[in-house]
DNA sequence: CTTGACCTTCACATCAATGTGAAGGTTTCA
DNA sequence: TGAAACCTTCACATTGATGTGAAGGTCAAG
């Protein structure tokens, strides 16, 4: 496929594909014509590098542990230098850190929200100047 | 405690507590003379921050997750308006995709490194031209 | 052959987070 | 009093991830 549909696919503006290409993330293979070609499993690894991104890694780390991710192994164990183990291993850290403080904040704010239900679920209007709205309309 | 204190304490450049407060995620007492003035939960409170930024929340939204999760509640049920509600639920579940993301990242990394234990316990050296180190002197 | 929908590269703009330094006030200590 | 180590605001620079548009090549359909 052509990057419009795979910009299509993964929701991803042409220009990110182009810059993911750029950093080293995608390699694209170019038809006669020089437009890109991608197969199925770009669309994969555009949502994978998003994700990363979107959780806070930037594209020269991505860059460094994707390669581990292939399911057939593109990367062969001799190929792997003791730096670049220590890299993941520090990188495997951070993203466990980041899930903990996630992790820890995400159900925080669960606990706030199951308070205001029971709040609500206590017969308590809600502030009448925030022009609310009933949260069921009870099916009449 | 003022704010080279804090920084020491946090890690964090007095730039960007300046920079926190003037996004509105922190309020600082002042002085007499005009410095900053910190009290104890500053400490957490900033790296609390930090950890969010670092997982990819920009501060538009760590100010509006910040307030919920005070443990004397500062922010009263009734001042919940409905889509402030509707944003907390919505990035819950952003958070949560992030953490989907980084657990199963991780976790490959984490595969990828056992595979690379599994090969070279079995025998097999490293590539010899990176050069490389023993990954465990085994205390002689 | 022309039009429209693709594609290419190049380049400049923006936004948030952060670095850095200038110019100047305050506090502490010798 | 003067130097050192704080603090203040202001402002400009940088970096990474993006937006956007220009100038032009390709290709399928009318």
């Amino acid at each position: 496929m052509r990057i419009g549909e795979l910009s299509e696919r993964t929701g991803t503006p042409r220009r990110l594909l182009r810059y993911y290409e750029e950093q080293g993330l995608i390699a694209a293979d170019r038809a006669a014509n020089g437009y890109r070609e991608y197969d199925e499993r770009f669309v994969d690894r555009v949502l994978q590098i998003r994700g990363l991104l979107d959780a806070g890694l930037p594209t020269r780390i991505i860059k460094q542990i994707l390669p581990c991710l292939d399911k057939p192994r593109t990367i062969y164990f001799p190929d792997a230098t003791p730096q670049m183990l220590a890299t993941l291993r520090h990188e495997q850290d951070r993203m466990s850190e980041r899930i903990r403080c996630l992790t820890r904040n995400r159900d925080a704010i669960g606990e706030y929200l199951d308070a205001v239900l029971d709040y609500q679920h206590a017969g308590n209007k809600e502030t009448p100047d925030h022009h609310s709205r009933p949260p069921e309309p009870a099916a009449d």
